[in-house]
DNA sequence: GTTTGGTATTCTGTATACCAAATACCGGCG
DNA sequence: CGCCGGTATTTGGTATACAGAATACCAAAC
């Protein structure tokens, strides 16, 4: 009798309750703005397991994660707060990213294809330099798109695990400094400068162009946000 | 009374049961040269508790942290195991510690003093490049030395705590390799170019150098290294 | 002899119980 | 009235107990 192939997926999903917890507690610390305001943010683990219906394990297993990934503070004998980066560290976090997103754009000129590359400049067909000021908001999103699509064409998964962590934090931060900062034009020419570096495949100025344009982000944020600490 | 400042640190160190575990277990899995042979290192729960003495539950935590470094891979309901990098992986850690080492070379030349600098070129006073064959073993402690002293410089925690865990894995391997690769001659001369470019304050020449320096390497083992997977 | 089905064992994942440390509150004393 | 000390409560850290899942082993049938 021939055996039929029927092609089947395993059917467990790998996500048991501690990852889901994990899932579920970083959305929610993301999602709170720690910024906004200056009060702690602390968690229960008894809280915690009551609200989610589980025990303090899983609980526990997540927290020790989200500590390690830096969304959590945990003080011996005190609790779990929600972790509010100093300035420093936002600036280091920068500096990371820039040197990470550099070298991405390294491995694009050497490895990717003419229609990854292309997909890139497909991002910035909506918008036109004078139209970015009405819709900043919109841009936001795409501005944030255009990095992570770098990283992702850079086909290293290493530098994709990193640097995703990093834009999480990010993505926190810029919550609080969206309205004021009023950078997106010369973004936009930065970002075009470099899609066409991309293009030549000049690897050298590929980079130099990305590592610059972050560590002008990370400048902009040392020299005006004073809004930490 | 005057209080006296006795200036005492305190008697618990910070290091609570699972800290102490986690440091203990990645000793013991950066030493058992994972690459050496081809068996699977299982890391039972219960074997640990009872080696140990303590519970099963900060061996859980200690080893969840594992994971997150890589130093372990867990499957559900199935255990954990000493990780084994394949070579793609070994090639990312590498293409990143190629960017984030070259990172640390730009803050070097912008911020660091001439003093710190200068030790850089003290660590290679004892040898010089008829005499690095010799005792190849000696300089290749040294020159790793180098290498996490590049990071040091660069007054990053950020960049020093990724790299940190990187070497960590590289030296894993380089148990390996440490014989078979015969680039200590031009290691040393490529050394000594980026410590020049250090001192004259060059910062895209250190960059550039320090990042070409690490990608050879990822180029001689992409080239070399065969006893992966 | 090989394969398949069932059972037993083992080990992870989760829950709960216990302990120790830290803080907060309250009462007494200066 | 204020400060110091003690006690109680809270809470994180640790240990243990239980359940479900996966593998291994054995037996039976083809």
């Amino acid at each position: 009798m021939a055996t039929v192939a029927l092609s089947l997926s395993p059917v467990d999903g790998g996500l048991v309750l501690k990852d889901r917890i994990y899932e579920e507690l970083k959305r929610a610390i993301i999602s709170v703005n720690v910024y906004a305001d200056s009060e702690e943010y602390r968690l229960d683990e008894r809280q915690l397991s009551e609200d989610l219906g589980v025990s303090r394990t899983p609980i526990r297993e997540a927290l020790c994660r989200l500590e390690i990934d830096g969304f959590v503070r945990t003080i011996p004998r005190r609790g779990a707060f929600v972790a509010r980066k100093s300035k420093k560290e936002i600036l280091e976090m920068i500096t990371v990213w820039a040197a990470l997103e550099g070298m991405a754009a390294r491995l694009i000129t050497e490895q990717a294809s003419d229609e990854d590359i292309a997909t890139l400049r497909k991002m910035f067909a909506t918008f036109d330099e004078t139209k970015v000021q009405a819709n900043i908001d919109e841009y936001s999103e795409t501005n944030i798109n255009f990095h992570q699509a770098l990283l992702n064409l850079g086909h290293c998964e290493l530098l994709k695990k990193i640097t995703d962590n990093l834009f999480l934090h990010m993505r926190s931060i810029r919550m609080r400094t969206i309205s004021e900062d009023n950078r997106a034009d010369r973004s936009i020419i930065d970002h075009m400068h470099i899609i066409e570096a991309l293009e030549a495949r000049d690897t050298e100025l590929a980079e130099r162009l990305v590592r610059q344009h972050t560590l002008d982000l990370a400048a902009h944020v040392e020299k005006n946000v004073d809004w930490l600490d």
